[in-house]
DNA sequence: TCTGGGGTCCTAGGACCC
DNA sequence: TCTGGGGTCCTAGGACCC
């Protein structure tokens, strides 16, 4: 192909996808479970969603966001099994160890994809398609795990190409060909187009990205506003706009904590929706003390039986990162929106707008929070020997805390991160 | 079919300030 | 009198992603 068309400054980004990561991770501590129908998520009759589904699974019809319950009707003879978070992440960890061999600039873009910016390691490793191989054949000898490996001259053609070389492929969009590959497509397959932009594209009769290609630019933003200019650059195989801009492996800090829980049956018992409030303000706290956070604002996530969903914040004067100032602002706030007797489906407790340190305190209130954070140390400290439900604080209490064993009577150490 | 949990980003209105 | 204009912060909700 001529040379002109290729752009002098073109990049190379490798996307790189985990296939069917939950479920192969899963396999790894049970390869009974090869060959089969599998479902990542939970139990056949629990209220929750499918988090993976192997490709056995996926030919009656199951993927992930999919309710247990229908998954179990769809195919009755899957496994179901449940997720183990800490498992996932020492694969993941696996993974970006074999990525970094690779390319200083690699980005985890969730547990199980990364971005790699392979500009300029021709020298290093080869022309594109044989780097990727090469990482393709080291990601399996080094974590028996299969990818799929997108290569293209924005992320954009990256994370695309690499959906269509699922599973267990590799694929190269060569500079220029951008349009040509991406014109086919449904536009569902452009990341940022779900379910309610395609149907108001679907209106338009807009179905493929090529019918989107030839639309006017200033078409799509009049009916779409920032939005839709960034679609057509995107159609054309462009990074328009926000994160896909940004350079690859840009660290970047995280702007909200939060712990949510769904209830497997409704209530509307105070004493228990109150003492969910408690249990998810320490996981946040906890997090927020990891991280060195202090949190400005505090939101209360409620949703009703029917599925009607309210968010209630409140901005603090000063930050916090501890367990009971989250509970304080959590509880009122519940206290002032909930309609009493109105059974609930779930809690959440949402933290963000984070400061590096706390904010002013006069002298006699920084003690009284140091000591609170001494003792929050403390029960850190323990959760990490003995398990998450070792330790509990009281709310209202002052100074101290409790240990509660009876959760784990055998006295034997939890599980450890 | 009866809908998880953890995030990010965007919009839009109102308050408030200059 | 019949009504500025821009900037920022806060809150609520929603689309989207894995």
């Amino acid at each position: 192909m001529a040379a002109s068309h290729i752009p002098a400054l073109a990049r190379t980004i490798f996307h790189v996808d985990m296939d069917a990561f939950f479920v192969s991770v899963e396999e790894l501590y049970d390869p009974a479970l090869k060959g089969k129908a599998v479902v990542v998520g939970g139990q056949r009759d629990e209220r929750g969603v499918v988090s993976a589904a192997s490709y056995e699974a996926r030919k009656f019809g199951v993927h992930s966001a999919m309710p247990l319950r229908t998954a179990a009707k769809l195919c009755p003879h899957a496994i179901f099994v449940n997720g183990h978070p800490e498992r996932y992440r020492e694969s993941s960890e696996k993974v970006y160890a074999v990525l970094t061999s690779f390319s200083p600039q690699v980005e985890m873009a969730s547990i199980d994809e990364a971005y790699l910016d392979m500009t300029g390691t021709t020298r290093l490793h080869g022309p594109p398609l044989k780097a990727a191989h090469l990482l393709h054949d080291r990601m399996k000898a080094q974590t028996q795990l299969n990818c799929s490996v997108g290569i293209g001259t924005s992320r954009l053609i990256a994370k695309v190409s690499s959906a269509q070389a699922k599973p267990n492929g590799v694929l190269w969009i060569a500079p220029g060909e951008e349009a040509k590959f991406l014109a086919p497509l449904d536009v569902r397959e452009i990341p940022g187009v779900g379910k309610v932009m395609e149907s108001h594209l679907h209106a338009l009769g807009i179905k493929k990205v090529g019918d989107l290609a030839r639309l006017e630019e200033s078409e799509l933003e009049d009916r779409f506003g920032k939005w839709g200019l960034a679609l057509a650059g995107k159609s054309r195989g462009e990074d328009a706009g926000g994160w896909f801009d940004a350079e690859v492996g840009a660290d970047t800090d995280a702007k909200s904590i939060s712990h949510e829980h769904t209830y497997n049956e409704d209530t509307a018992d105070a004493n228990q929706l109150e003492a969910t409030l408690m249990r998810l303000s320490e996981m946040v706290g906890r997090r927020l003390r990891e991280a060195n956070f202090h949190a400005r604002t505090i939101q209360l996530k409620l949703r009703y039986k029917d599925f009607t969903t309210i968010t209630r914040a409140h901005s603090l004067v000063d930050p916090t990162q501890l367990d009971t100032e989250i509970f304080e602002q959590a509880r009122t706030l519940f206290r002032k929106n909930w309609k009493k007797g109105m059974q609930v489906r779930l809690l959440g407790v949402h933290t963000a707008s984070f400061t590096e340190c706390a904010g002013q305190m006069d002298l006699l209130e920084g003690g009284r929070q140091q000591r609170w954070k001494d003792a929050l140390a403390a029960a850190d400290r323990l959760r990490d020997k003995f398990g998450e439900s070792s330790v509990k604080l009281a709310a209202g209490m002052r100074g101290s805390f409790r240990e509660r064993t009876h959760e784990n009577p055998t006295g034997l150490p939890g599980k450890k991160k």
